[in-house]
DNA sequence: CGGGAATACTTGAGCCCTCAAGGAGTGTTC
DNA sequence: GAACACTCCTTGAGGGCTCAAGTATTCCCG
């Protein structure tokens, strides 16, 4: 158990953490400024975009987003409350609500979009060759693999 | 304004955003699991322990956190209250008050320390050739890099 | 079919963070 | 050296999230 970090490996943890957390500060900040919304509510909104039908089960809007079963029910409130999203009752399976993309939600998700795509361009992409951009995309496809592996794997405590 | 994303720059942003935030969550509970140490009273006590005197100002310890003052302020409450650390009035001037490392707050960081490094040496580098994490550090180090440049950039809105 | 386990969502309590406002100390300028 | 601007920290109000608990519905299996 090789037990530190070397400088190399140092280097690429703290600065992935530092560069994560200062680039979803700025993108935060500029989508408030602009257009109201949160990137949490930006996130909602681009998974119902993407979905069939423009909805989305409560408990698959929670995995997507990485938040509990109350968090996304409370998010929803919010998004709902401010036109974004509206709540709709399954009725395949009667404890399913759906959280369906309202024509409001819609457009302002249209409007968001392109700033901030520009935005991740401007700030995060603009500084990377393409062969860093490729080399990135793979190694974090590589963490994902290896983790879907090892959760798979015999010797795991879950 | 190239309008969107192609595939490999969606790839890079999107896998980014996905393995930090599983990243930190498993890596917050088996830190609370194992030390009953939350990840963001882990990094006071890191920054903390590198600071000369293991003493560092509120605001500089806000800065360094990403974190407003009143939120600095009470993330010491807690910590103060489990006595990892213990605010001091600085002598030098006196609207200060330093945050400094108490011997349990010590004691704390290096038993979860060893496992913390352990965690993100599993969970993340044990998936990267040496080769990848040398290009992830030079990739996160060049966006570090041109954010800074950009930010003193005469055309900044800033 | 009937009862227990599992799943989906909501609610209450509580933690942690933010913003806005305020008190205290410093420094600067004339 | 008095007044003004600025910095540092704390507090009150409020938003967003989690966990634990509760309700409603569905699934499973004898």
């Amino acid at each position: 158990m090789a037990a530190w970090l070397d400088p190399e490996e140092m280097a690429a943890w703290r600065s992935m953490v530092d560069v994560h957390a200062e680039l979803m500060a700025v993108l935060e900040s500029e989508l408030v400024r602009a257009h109201g919304l949160t990137l949490g509510d930006y996130t909602v909104l681009v998974n119902l975009s993407e979905a069939p039908g423009e909805r989305l089960r409560m408990c698959d809007l929670a995995n997507r987003l990485h938040l509990s079963p109350s968090g996304i029910t409370r998010r929803l409130d919010g998004m709902v409350k401010h036109g974004l999203v509206a709540r709709e009752p399954s009725t395949d399976d009667r404890r399913v609500m759906l959280a369906v993309l309202t024509p409001s939600g819609r457009a302002a998700l249209e409007a968001a979009a392109p700033d901030h795509v520009e935005g991740v361009r401007r700030h995060f992409l603009d500084h990377l060759s393409r062969t860093q951009i490729r080399n990135l995309a793979a190694a974090f496809a590589a963490v994902e693999r290896g983790e879907a592996r090892r959760r798979a794997a015999p010797g795991d405590a879950a």
